[in-house]
DNA sequence: GTCAGATGATTGCACATGCAACTGACTCCA
DNA sequence: TGGAGTCAGTTGCATGTGCAATCATCTGAC
C-alpha cells in the first residue's frame, strides 16, 4: 500500500478506469458522428477549436498545442480540411513565416450541423452519467493532472 | 445550461480535462519508458495484463478487449512482441481456432525492470497530484463512465 | 456424416501520427 | 549590412492502427 514501488487497489482503479473511460468516450463519439454525419471527431475538434478564437483563425503552432497534436500532424491534417473546404491557410502579415488556419463559412455550417449529434454524444457517455458533484470534482482533479509539471 | 443542445461551463470544463489529463498522460509515461528502458508502454500494458492471467497466457480476442484494442491490432503487437522474445503464443487445445498468448520468462524480467520506472510515473504524474478522496472518486466516476452502455 | 453458418485469428490496405531533417523567414549583434 | 542562430511550418520516413476480407476451425441441424 505504501510501498511507492506499487499502486493501491484504489489508485490502479483509478488510473484504469480514466484509461477505459477515455478510450472508450473517444471511441464510441467518434463512429457517432461518423455514422450521423459522416465527419471525424477529429476535424470536429478543429472546428471547435477554431470557432472559439477571435476571427475564427489561429496560428498553426497555437493550434496544435490547443489540439494536443504535433506539429506535422496538424500540417496535414489542415492540409486534408482545407482541401474539403472547412477550413482555410492565410499567410500571417507581420510574419512572413507563420501561418493562420481559419474556419470558413463551409466548416462554420459543418460545426453546427455537427455540434448536436456530438454534444448529444458527450451527454449521453460521459455528462448523464455522473452527478453534478461528480463533474465539478472532475474537472478540478482532472485539470489538476493535465496542468502539473 | 439547461438546453440539452450545449454543455454547461462546469461540464465543458470536466469533458476538456479529461481529454487533456489523458493525452498528456500517456505520452509523459511513454517518453519515460523509452527513456529508462527503450521499451515502449503500449508493450508494457500487454505484460501487465498478461502477468495479471491465470498461468500468464490469454486467448487473443480476451487480450484485445483487456487492452482496448482491436484484434489486429492485437495481431501484430504479438507478433513483435513475440520477436523480441516477450511473449510467445501456443495453440488452444480445445479449440484449434484458438491462439493464447502467453508471457514468457523475459517478459517477466522485462516487465519486473519497467514496473518501478511506471509505477514512479504514475505516481508523479497523477496519483500524487490528488487526494485520497479524489483518486476513489475519480475511479468510481470513471468506472461508472467506461462501464456505461 | 455432411453441409451451412458462426467464430477466432490473421492479412491487405488505407490512413493518421510523430520524429527528424529541411526550408524559408526573422532577430540580433558585430 | 551581413552573417550566425533561432523559429514556424512543411516534408520524408517509419510505424501503429482499424476496417474489411480471408482462412481455418468449430457447431448444430438434418
Amino acid at each position: 500500500m505504501d510501498d511507492p514501488r506499487w499502486l493501491s487497489q484504489d489508485e490502479m482503479r483509478a488510473w484504469r478506469a480514466l484509461l477505459g473511460a477515455q478510450h472508450r468516450l473517444h471511441r464510441v463519439l467518434d463512429l457517432e458522428l461518423q455514422a450521423a454525419l459522416g465527419t471525424s471527431l477529429q476535424d470536429h475538434e478543429v472546428l471547435i477549436v477554431l470557432s472559439e478564437q477571435p476571427d475564427g483563425a489561429c496560428r498553426m503552432a497555437d493550434l496544435a498545442d490547443l489540439l494536443a497534436l504535433s506539429r506535422s500532424g496538424l500540417t496535414r491534417r489542415v492540409d486534408r480540411m482545407a482541401g474539403s473546404g472547412l477550413v482555410s491557410r492565410r499567410r500571417c502579415s507581420s510574419d512572413g513565416r507563420g501561418v493562420f488556419a481559419r474556419i470558413t463559412q463551409s466548416g462554420r455550417q459543418a460545426l453546427e450541423a455537427a455540434t448536436p449529434v456530438h454534444v448529444a454524444g458527450v451527454r449521453r457517455h460521459f455528462v448523464d452519467v455522473l452527478s453534478a458533484g461528480e463533474l465539478a470534482l472532475l474537472a478540478e482533479a482532472l485539470e489538476k493532472v493535465a496542468a502539473s509539471p
